[in-house]
DNA sequence: CCCCCCTGTTGATTTACATCAACCACACGT
DNA sequence: ACGTGTGGTTGATGTAAATCAACAGGGGGG
């Protein structure tokens, strides 16, 4: 299995996104079943309704009843947990074609914040009757499984980037990360643009803004890296993965 | 909901353990579904054949093929991860009632290792049949998905932890953590005994084990604790509450 | 159009923790 | 009994990142 800073790769290519027409599209990118004609009209009853959420808003709240899980399906969001004295830590950032609200799971009720970092739009899924369609379709339950598992793989990979990794590596892996997530949803793993503020990454890595700052400095500087703003270019991809290389997990 | 630091209270005390002579009170502990007479059979099929595992040994390792989960029914594991540079990071300690393995099915082996702290024993849960039978049971397979909600629930506050927290501060959690799960098991929350190296602790918390050490001084010095050795004596458990409360998830 | 706020960048200084090092207690094996 | 190894404690020093601070660019609203 590929590190969590590196996701396991999926047949999910381009086609599969710009098909993405109707809801249930998104649930298989999300819920990758493989399932066929009336199965799949019955994983359609799940969506109530996709819909927009504008740039800065919270599609849920700490404390709101979990309803829906959400699937991604255009823009991004972060997750967060808000500490009694009001510092934010960044649990997430979450691209079209992933699913957010799995932490809710646990307690009937969100156990994070989720904010639209752009104009987006997710589908709703609503998760009694998806537990209750999963009972008859075992590969939808065993998906199901697979993804919250998943989930707790990849932030046990964030611990290991938390408490092992300078900053300089943490970046290069968010990077590589992100590129590599982009990748598997058909966008370009050299070119994209970051939504989020730096502010906001660095709450994610453990670190302060400046440091991110000056982290982009340091990749540009060896020439791994160009970045503008919250324009990206990787110019050598090798580069920024042996950076990291020592500190993940080994591959496989 | 409590924060992770905190975890839930559930109605389980100490003669649910002291009862605990079957093998299924164990799984009860851990998949807590309120099952009855014949399904309370069919759920014991599920078990293999509880084992021990001697201190230092592996129960399971990074790569190993998914056969079963494991709920722990004596003794304590660690779960680590290792760098390809070998440096270690400890994912996680679990005492008796707690469930290990579940970052193993994401991707039918498992993600990290688990190393037995002390001598134990563990319960098997064959992770096939487990996924067959909570087809026909839906209270089963609605725990499972909650207990894997609850473990990425406790991974996002271990990252607001290494993300926003002081050494002391990541200490006095952890203490307070360990008291509060000893407790939910019927062990004094005020008297307990670490099973792991101050290394150990630091590789968790994202620390090093000398910093471990000058902390447990500094509790100590403010008498919050009396730790001599791996015996702690928590003397002022609002003390220590105080010292995380500013850090934490608000409480409900 | 201009102003102001938000975001990002870079420099100077401080600091919390890591690192390096010495030492102690204890358990275990011979 | 002794030597040896492991785990734990404490002190001195180094350093990576936080903090404090100044400033620049850009976009939106009046």
């Amino acid at each position: 299995m590929a590190s969590s800073l590196v996701p396991e790769t999926r047949p999910l290519h381009i086609h599969h996104l710009k098909a993405a027409c109707s809801n249930c599209s998104v649930l298989e990118l999300c819920l990758p079943i493989g399932l066929s004609g009336p199965e799949v009209e019955r994983l359609d009853t799940l969506i109530v309704q996709r819909f927009k959420v504008k740039k800065g808003t919270a599609l849920y709240r700490t404390g709101d009843p979990l309803l829906s899980l959400y699937a991604v399906r255009i823009g991004s969001f972060k997750t967060s947990m808000l500490s009694v004295d009001g510092r934010e830590q960044v649990t997430g950032f979450h691209i079209p074609g992933e699913m957010l609200g799995l932490d809710a799971i646990s307690g009937d009720e969100h156990a994070c914040n989720a904010f639209a970092l752009e104009d987006s739009e997710v589908c709703p899924i609503h998760f009694a009757q998806l537990e209750k369609l999963a009972q008859s379709l075992p590969s939808l339950q065993h998906n199901l499984n697979r993804l919250l598992s998943r989930e707790i793989v990849r932030d046990h990979s964030m611990l290991m980037l938390m408490g092992n990794m300078n900053s300089d590596e943490r970046l290069a892996a968010f990077l590589l990360n992100l590129s590599q997530r982009l990748s598997i949803r058909g966008y370009s793993p050299r070119d994209f643009v970051l939504k989020m503020r730096r502010e906001e990454i660095g709450s994610y890595l453990g670190l302060r803004l400046e440091t991110i700052c000056r982290g982009i400095a340091h990749l540009r500087d060896q020439g791994l890296v160009e970045i503008a703003g919250r324009e990206v270019k990787i110019l050598d991809m090798e580069g920024l993965k042996q950076l990291v290389a020592g500190c993940q997990r080994p591959q496989h």
